[in-house]
DNA sequence: ACATTATGTTCGGTAGATCGAACCGACTGA
DNA sequence: TCAGTCGGTTCGATCTACCGAACATAATGT
């Protein structure tokens, strides 16, 4: 395993359907930094630009960078960022919604 | 409010008694560096040197750039526990949600 | 077949990330 | 008083992150 950043981020690019000039824009990037990112040798991008891929791709930093951090794991917790930021009403609601929906 | 990265390095750092040496070298990086991050204007660093300072004292790499990061709220941890425990298509269902309840 | 469009690739330039080494002031001990 | 140490600061040099624009290569429509 030990996927390198660049193939995580093609990885999850081509999951979730986006092109390169998609994914560049969703994260204020050229398209062609986006393709480097991805194929190039060792890349080593800003916080910052890896911060908006992460958000883009629904996971946390971490999970580029960690070996250990598993998918599942990064985008748990980015919902829970998502979450904790969320009106409390709508937290109300989530809850709600889980007691229905995990009754298995 | 919004602490700039720098700010928030310095903080951590002194607060854990460390000098400009001893975290540069817990980073691998050079003092002269650590102290352009903490006082130099907009400090832009590399995913990986952020993720050894984040490693070093000892908080996420998000803390350092996601403005809106307070104190965890019990419920809001308790919550997370349940929720990852789900089934993933349950988790899906409450992604969805709150992308349609999450208006702003 | 040709034209057009969508996607991916290459490249040269510029700004900035990161370093080593020198420098400075405050302190300590002899 | 002087030498040494310690923490912080400045600076010049090197390497590279990141961009725009040009180029290539499907894919699609007529």
């Amino acid at each position: 395993m030990t996927a390198t950043i660049g193939e995580k981020i093609k990885a999850l690019r081509v999951e979730k359907g986006y092109t390169l000039d998609e994914l560049a824009k969703l994260t204020q990037s050229s398209k062609s930094y986006i393709w480097e990112l991805e194929n190039r040798d060792p890349p080593r991008p800003s916080a910052e630009k890896l911060a908006k891929i992460a958000v883009a791709l629904d996971v946390t930093m971490e999970y580029f960078i960690d070996d250990e951090v598993t998918l599942e794991d990064a985008s748990d917790r980015r919902f829970y960022r998502k979450y904790r930021s969320l009106h409390p009403d709508t937290k109300d609601k989530i809850r709600r919604m889980i007691d229905i929906w995990d009754d298995d």
